[in-house]
DNA sequence: GCAGGCTGACTAAGCGCTTGCTTATCGCTA
DNA sequence: TAGCGATAAGCAAGCGCTTAGTCAGCCTGC
């Protein structure tokens, strides 16, 4: 499956392997997708814009996808497929519920504010799937936000977490990094490390474990 | 200027005063709009839809209005006025850091919770704004900024809250708060005094505000 | 020589908004 | 109090344009 990244380079296919194997053009037009839903929405935006910031004709989109939409659903999955295996490596990084913490805090808030485009795309155009699209992103969504309540609710049962609703502070862990996407800048004054470092602290704090060292 | 309401319901107009006054007309089709924005977005919205929820032929809408855009500024510009007063109300409430930082993320909170359908327009189709609209918000949208801002520079200022990155710390506030909006559901577990209660008490974390009381 | 990528020209449907007209409400005059 | 002109709200119809998506045919590399 051809990786979506934030920058317009495509990563070469490969001619002999696999029976769907993806081409330049199908890379290059979900980098367009992604751009343009970002900037203007899914509704927003036209085949057109699509079609021609890829450089190719309107038609030339439906030679590679079934409809506008499809792209958006291989965008969204995509990057809840990265989102759900990054937070996955994280809590299995360690045995250690501080450990996992700021493993998948970090990993999570870095790929936010780097992927900020796609990120936006992934969590503020779910509205415009359709029904059977929108019910299987949701599934990974739960998913997400579970992994992330299991390591709070682990820290708290093992004592070094203090937190007097574990699931709220589980989903404001989640709401503070998937909102990085919004408002993060390339051109702000804070990196993405700067953030992540930060994201980490604040994290320990949310959660209650007192007197933690900052990894 | 004539409220915008969560529900449906409609303020009565004073027949005889004023010259610009709101009519019952002008009030549903500002509600039918935040429904049908937040629901499916500016672009996704279409002018029929609008004036159908209002009860209404399409061409009755522009007897109002001058334009679907008009109706995106309008709800836009009421709902960052309602946020910067209430902003404003809690940072005057008190000379104590702790006491306004809990005034304005309680308030905060709770209105991004109770008016989650409209402070979901408000903050995610800024895009859709005319440049000019855009601009005027964006100044809105900075006065908020810079309140929440103050408070926990003049916190750690004065040495009772304890961070190292104070404005990056009130925007993680800001982003906490404004999310609610995105993830708040009706029939939720929590009520919009339990979130509130909850992220008092996360604030006071967040700007390293040491064994405060939770108000 | 042909399969697949791609295009220009196209369609049906839907869009924001306007037009021409009807109806309701009002203060004012006879 | 009846009748009148003015004003505004509202509607049916539709205009001009844009939309997502289609299709027949043309290239090009194997």
């Amino acid at each position: 499956m051809s990786q979506i990244t934030e920058s317009g380079d495509v990563p070469d296919d490969h001619p002999t392997t696999g029976e769907t194997r993806p081409t330049i053009a199908r890379d290059r037009l979900i980098a367009a997708a992604v751009e343009s839903f970002a900037a203007k929405g899914f509704h927003g935006t036209t085949t057109r814009d699509i079609a021609s910031a890829a450089g190719m004709s309107p038609a030339a989109l439906y030679v590679h996808y079934k409809s506008k939409e499809e792209l958006l659903y291989l965008i969204s999955r995509s990057g809840h497929d990265v989102t759900l295996r990054l937070v996955r490596e994280g809590a299995a990084s360690s045995d250690d519920p501080v450990e996992q913490l700021l493993a998948v805090v970090r990993e999570f808030t870095m790929h936010h504010a780097r992927s900020h485009t796609s990120a936006r795309v992934v969590n503020y155009e779910l509205a415009a799937l359709n029904p059977e699209h929108y019910r299987e992103i949701s599934a990974v969504r739960r998913a997400i936000g579970q992994e992330i309540r299991q390591i709070v609710e682990a820290g708290v049962a093992g004592g070094v977490f203090h937190t007097s609703n574990p699931r709220m502070s589980a989903l404001a862990l989640l709401s503070l990094g998937v909102d990085v996407a919004r408002w993060y800048r390339e051109e702000g004054e804070w990196s993405d490390e700067d953030i992540a470092d930060h994201y980490c602290e604040l994290a320990l704090r949310i959660v209650g474990a007192h007197g933690q060292a900052t990894s």
